[in-house]
DNA sequence: CAGGATCCTATCCGATACTG
DNA sequence: CAGTATCGGATAGGATCCTG
């Protein structure tokens, strides 16, 4: 995002140790943790899905951001795009490698936020 | 809704159901992935920290974003805030064992992220 | 079906100034 | 020190229409 975070201030004896987040890292993390990156690869982890499986797995997301965020996905490494050139086309998209690894702990931590909260109402 | 996120698709009949709009870990979810709460609970997980602390450790971050972050955080019950009664007043911000719980998947996808990518130029 | 193009609004967020 | 208050530009994101 806007560049510049945890630029320096590597001094030797520092005690709030700090991630330096200046590098492409920090792309990748905000996509991920963008308002829908994370479902998008959660919901992909148990199965590849087209586009509008897609949108109505993930409830209240429009065609515009669901497109933005595959897009940013796909550019990241983080999920694949395939397209079947046949009428009406079909895409379907699913979780590479590093996706599948970076599911893992979105995951979790989704599992474990529901897990500690009070039932609902 | 408590019963947990995307799941089976082997039946036949139903749809994969998944995450509402209303669900109250959504709101969890957005405020730890918002753009500065991940740094704020990775910062935390080595020592409690000031606010000032805080300020400088994340670099980018104002105080209005910060105070923000921390409000919405406290009241997730992810991190817990201690204020000394001096002058100048002093307050302090730590993890609850939630956050501690929380932070530990949010490292974990930071460090597969920050591993996966190229070295920095 | 899978999206791109537009338009328009809500909010995010930084900069600045001020307070106990 | 640890914030709050306010303003204004930037951006996220929804709604709608359109196309191959």
């Amino acid at each position: 995002m806007t560049e510049g975070m945890q630029d320096r201030q590597a001094e030797a004896g520092h005690r709030y140790d700090v991630f330096h987040t200046d590098c492409p890292a920090r792309d990748v993390v905000d996509h991920v943790t963008s308002r829908w990156g994370i479902w998008v690869l959660i919901s992909l982890r148990n199965s590849n899905l087209r586009f509008y499986e897609l949108r109505e797995s993930i409830q209240g997301i429009s065609e515009k951001m669901l497109s933005q965020t595959l897009r940013a996905l796909v550019q990241d490494n983080l999920i694949w795009r395939e397209v079947e050139p046949t009428t009406p086309p079909q895409v379907t998209y699913g979780l590479t490698d590093f996706g599948q690894d970076i599911s893992e702990p979105l995951t979790d931590l989704f599992n474990r936020i529901t897990r500690q909260l009070p039932p609902r109402p």
